[in-house]
DNA sequence: CTCCCGATAT
DNA sequence: ATATCAGGAG
């Protein structure tokens, strides 16, 4: 009955989680809900900290929707250049604040099926306002963290964020899953990096798939094999 | 699948 | 030098 009760092993790992990290929350600075949609926008393969290094400015020069939605392409493009990919954010931004003033009114929609209307808005994005700033446990945020997690954690073997946020929808209650996103993430930050996982340390560690890894070196996480995969139904 | 793209850690 | 960072669109 303790065998391997996937569901048992979650409600482990969450009870960790929220010892671990009780006051889980964004790391992207905001005031509003227009802050905090175009903050995580900037936020794609980027570190939250460079993030937070030029929002100040650009909130600053651009409070509202309207503003941005009348910015100058070359002026948002300079504000937020550090971010990376800064010409597609640029666009996206722009359009997402003529599409804020034009649909809704100037506001930023509540509803998933709205917001992922917005372009640089899907899923994840999506998932980060409804779940930070409307409180609502919509859906679970898979980012890169999530995604290296829930394949290192054994939580779900799939590799579209779609199929994993479902994997994880199935493990864990639905008013845990904001906090399991922001959780996730923190603790990839601190523990369970991409390159080098700090095993030894990892709160999680005796819940963990993946063993015996030596002291902070996570050579051993690439090797060992997996389970049969198995194949989807027809 | 590719492309977008600068900053930082290793 | 290279992998990685709170992804999304074509």
């Amino acid at each position: 009955m303790k065998k391997e009760d996937p569901g048992k092993r979650a409600a482990a790992i969450l009870e960790v989680l929220e010892r671990e990290f009780p006051r889980a929350d964004c790391a992207l600075v905001h005031e509003d809900p227009f802050q905090l949609l175009v903050a995580t926008i900037l936020s794609a393969q980027c570190t939250d900290a460079k993030v937070n290094q030029v929002t100040p400015e650009l909130f600053r020069k651009f409070p509202t929707p309207r503003d941005l939605a009348r910015a100058s392409r070359e002026e948002v493009e300079a504000l937020i250049r550090p971010t990376g990919f800064f010409s597609q954010k640029a666009r996206y931004l722009r359009e997402a604040a003529a599409l804020l003033v034009e649909r809704f009114q100037g506001r930023v929609p509540s509803r998933m099926e709205d917001l992922v209307t917005l372009p640089g808005v899907a899923r994840k994005t999506a998932n980060v306002v409804l779940g930070t700033w409307f409180g609502k446990n919509e859906g679970i945020v898979v980012d890169t963290h999530v995604k290296r997690l829930a394949g290192r954690l054994g939580l779900s073997r799939e590799k579209d964020p779609g199929r994993i946020e479902r994997d994880l929808q199935a493990l864990f209650p639905r008013e845990t899953w904001t906090f399991l996103g922001h959780a996730l993430i923190l603790l990839g930050r601190k523990y369970c990096k991409a390159r080098k996982p700090s095993c030894p340390e990892c709160p999680l560690r005796e819940l963990c798939p993946q063993l015996g890894v030596e002291k902070g070196d996570g050579k051993s996480l690439k090797s060992g094999k997996q389970p049969p995969r198995k194949r989807r139904k027809p």
